[in-house]
DNA sequence: CCTCATCGTTTGCATGATGCAAAATAGGTC
DNA sequence: GACCTATTTTGCATCATGCAAACGATGAGG
């Protein structure tokens, strides 16, 4: 709708930029899914969404943590019930108020989620190595405008750097 | 990996450009998870997965479709079932070949994925508007070295763009 | 023609994800 | 102590998923 409505000129130039938005997109979903292959034989995707909560997020409890993931607490529920079995999660009680439990990643929860973050983190700064440094300072400029135009918020050093991790690409796999 | 083993310098560069990346990363992961929301109440997120594939590659048979799509024939097989019932895709036999289906989309499937695509294409190119021209022409330059960088073919108009469309981001609802 | 290997579809079985509704439990109010 | 609320947990139904086996159609040799 939007670039359909204007005259030519101004049209070409923003189906041109959101083409190539669009290809970068698909090339960070690929870059993603790459990242997330090696937890995939000891974690499903859900359940490593819940181990970035709750690595993000540090102690919580039940419906907060469901809150966190969008999802109703009694999947939360039982998928904490899976990642404890695994021994990825441990859940307390709560001493300040004993209706609530208290989640926290195991050691190896924790590490699956640095694993997987550092390995994408790997693979974006290998294809930015392979770029020219002219080439990098202008991305970095053309992405922070892109960026605030769309109204997000810059993501200081918060942490260890989980973003949007953990997807799934439907048109991925026919590349 | 890959920053740690270098001089401050040099890493630094890196880790900008990295974290950049990232950011505009995450905004993307919101915009298609915002262009799928429409979609959500009449079919799952596989589901409407299943429909991009048909959509993008026409009348195929089962085996194809759940290669496409990176699952079991048996998944897809049901899957199936569910979206000839709900009307979204019609099954019929090949001619040539007895023993193999033709899955197509249905008018009713056809205008769902148009639908997301082109509110995806149009919050994107509503964001690039916001930016002054200069910036969109430097984004278009970047992001055409990111993706050569990572490889990733230019996708010229291949018809209605469909790309990286149809993922769940764990931390997006945390935002 | 009949038989057999093969390919594509379908079904059986098991596990995980999901939501809604209801039960059970713990905290606080009057 | 009765009552209301918040949190966790369980019951029930549906969808997604993979593996293995059954079924059905094709095509090649005999």
């Amino acid at each position: 709708m939007a670039e359909r409505a204007r005259p030519a000129g101004a049209t070409d130039d923003v189906d041109a930029v959101t083409r190539a938005v669009l290809t970068a997109s698909r090339l960070l979903v690929a870059v993603s899914a790459r990242s997330l292959a090696a937890a995939e034989d000891r974690v499903t995707l859900p359940q490593f969404r819940m181990l970035v909560v709750l690595s993000t997020h540090g102690a919580v409890n039940l419906v907060t943590a469901a809150d966190l993931l969008g999802v109703n607490p009694s999947t939360a529920m039982r998928m904490i019930d899976r990642l404890i079995a695994a021994d990825l999660v441990s859940r307390g009680v709560n001493p300040a108020n004993r209706r609530e439990t208290v989640l926290q990643l195991t050691p190896d929860g924790q590490r699956i989620v640095e694993d997987v973050t550092a390995r994408r983190r790997d693979e974006i700064a290998a294809i930015v190595a392979r770029m020219i440094p002219g080439q990098r300072e202008a991305l970095v400029d053309a992405l922070t405008a892109f960026a605030e135009a769309g109204g997000e918020p810059a993501a200081p050093g918060r942490g260890p750097d989980l973003y949007p991790l953990g997807w799934v690409d439907p048109t991925a796999s026919s590349a």
